[in-house]
DNA sequence: GCTTGGCACTCGACCACAGGGAGTGCTAAA
DNA sequence: TTTAGCACTCCCTGTGGTCGAGTGCCAAGC
């Protein structure tokens, strides 16, 4: 029951014609296009024929036909060729995921980017590597009546801050001799080995260690925990969602928006699709995920320093331009790699397989 | 050509009612709802001349009628009574705006409280007190090959980091160093004070000076002056508007959630607003931005120790629950003032004309 | 002089209907 | 196996008719 070579080759210019014109397609119109020489009654019979398969169905009646979304899983997995991007936007992207910038701003770029090139939603879900990333430095400062704002700066120089309620008023010049301690101690070591290691320091040494340093490993393991759950996503572009006609109706669009806003299914299915290497493509309902029922989400995970951190992508309706979009998140996924390794230079341009 | 009472309470009901409904409202309702024991005819005459003054208009012939822009300013000018809110909502607005929190999440949280209890996009310009902010504490952390990471720690908390492009390599050592010598120096001196004294020492000191503490002067001062032009935006709750039918159009929902992500036009619109105190109410055309037509803006002013420092407020559809959006406005304005001033209780709620 | 009932009128919303067009499925011939 | 031909289906559009809500105006009433 597989396709042979002809039904193939009108299955792809159905496709490609339905995602260029967002319109049911006629046999009579893909005779002319696939180039064939066949006329439309021959079309007709293996649209039949596909439509048995379930590839492809019509809205009504005398309408032409428009993929499903087994026929757009089959594209994507046979028939479509990736396009490579053309010079200009690869360009545009190299400049804005430099290694210049700081991290934050480097995934709101590739989310931005995303978004701008493909004229769909971007997505990127911000890397998570606190076990594995190493701690840099430390900072405690005094705000006011107990309370102590900390300040940590990890290996790929991410700020992280936050308030933590102390046990009693510390001087400044009790904050910065902890600060140094630490700086000094665990510069370097990751932050898994940190936090292990303040586990232990704070248990054995419970006597015979100064009170302020004890308060400042408690101090440091409670801003160390609240790093825990720092998994955020970038979201831009959504409005460019709106000019696809599909997506018109204002009440799915407003479920989708709210999806953005929520964004715990989404990060669910970033995560998902952390594990495994390459693009991933996920169309319809195959995300599990009802408000995506008309999108599909194109991932790819980026890695820094040679470990896969997090996972970008894009989401737009299943009428989407896959051929480009796909290397489009191949590539920005590598470029932000990349620019977030610390050897830059890595992750650069060596095709791989998707 | 003023309006007699009579016209007054049935412009009054007319927009109430609109304002709940959606829909034009007819003579016959209007009569009954008004509670003036007045015939429907009496009503249309009513109406004709607040017609012919341009308060109200009709769609179309026989469809009842609906506030014109100026209908609605009279209204909240003259005939409305602003609705204190309930207990409930407030304990929910003083729970998120804490002081305990830090700065960027009191802005985040007043956005989102905004567009939550509101059921519209809230908007909230991120504080401009850079002059009058008290520099608290700096630091300077090594990245690689030159690039030097700046920690500026304001006398409210807020963290500012940013990346520099150091003149040569320097040694953790001479970082710390430098960094010791602002946080003693400069510690609780205001910004402009800071950024006036670095501008001085760093032309008289030129030969005299170790050159470390040069570099460190001139670190800080491009640290700082990128930090001119923070002003930034934070909206939420956008897809509120989805709701509002009159909205509906997804192209001019379009246009307006690019006005969100552009933000200029947003900024200088809330920048207005921040010179004069209290409420302030932009209707339809009045706000100038072609975007914003068929919108009103709700904004107020909030202040951090006893200075204007922002302005935060909602965006709707000129059909918004105003008598409402004004005291949340208003208060949240105050509530989120009163968490940013250092000195926790002032701005609480002593009510003031608005 | 204001208010009111009455009446003709207007206009959108809804429905039914017909014609045109695009495209299909099927059949029979090449 | 492919193709031409044909009947059929269904959407789209435009037309016409009815209904109901609401208006404007006028003349009568307080």
């Amino acid at each position: 029951m597989s396709l042979d070579t002809r039904a193939e080759i009108l299955l792809k210019t159905l496709i490609e014609r339905y995602i260029a014109e967002g319109q049911p397609v006629g046999s009579r119109t893909l005779a002319r296009q696939a180039g064939l020489d066949l006329s439309s009654a021959t079309v007709r019979n293996v649209m039949a024929d596909l439509e048995d398969m379930g590839l492809v169905c019509s809205p009504h009646t005398s309408a032409g036909r428009i993929p499903t979304e087994r026929g757009y899983r089959v594209f994507v997995d046979t028939l479509l060729k990736v396009k490579p991007l053309n010079l200009n936007e690869l360009h545009k992207l190299e400049q804005e995921l430099h290694a210049d910038h700081d991290p934050q701003h480097l995934i709101e770029n590739a989310s931005h980017m995303l978004s701008e090139v493909c004229k769909l939603a971007g997505i990127v879900m911000t890397p998570r590597r606190e076990e594995q990333l190493a701690f840099r430095h430390i900072d405690f400062v005094n705000l006011s009546n107990r309370r102590v704002l900390v300040i940590l700066v990890t290996q790929d120089g991410q700020v992280h801050n936050r308030i933590i309620q102390a046990d009693r008023e510390y001087s400044p010049a009790e904050l910065v001799q902890s600060a140094n301690y630490f700086n000094a101690t665990y510069s370097g070591v990751s932050m898994g080995d940190v936090k292990r290691a303040l586990l232990k320091e704070i248990q054995q040494a419970s006597d015979d260690m100064q009170r302020i340093m004890q308060a400042a490993v408690s101090m440091a393991r409670e801003a160390l925990s609240s790093e825990e759950q720092p998994d955020d996503l970038v979201v831009s572009g959504e409005s460019n969602l709106m000019d696809f006609p599909e997506l018109g109706d204002v009440r799915k669009l407003r479920k989708l928006f709210d999806a953005f806003t929520a964004k715990r299914d989404l990060l669910r299915l970033l995560d998902q699709s952390m594990r495994t290497g390459g693009v991933k493509i996920f169309i319809g309902q195959e995300s599990g995920y009802d408000v995506l029922a008309d999108c599909s989400v194109v991932t790819a995970p980026y890695s820094a320093d040679g470990r896969i951190v997090g996972t970008l992508g894009v989401i737009g309706p299943t009428r989407m331009a896959y051929e480009q979009v796909i290397s489009i998140v191949d590539i920005t996924a590598r470029l932000l790699g990349g620019a977030l390794s610390s050897n830059e230079g890595s992750g650069r341009l060596e095709s791989s397989g998707r």
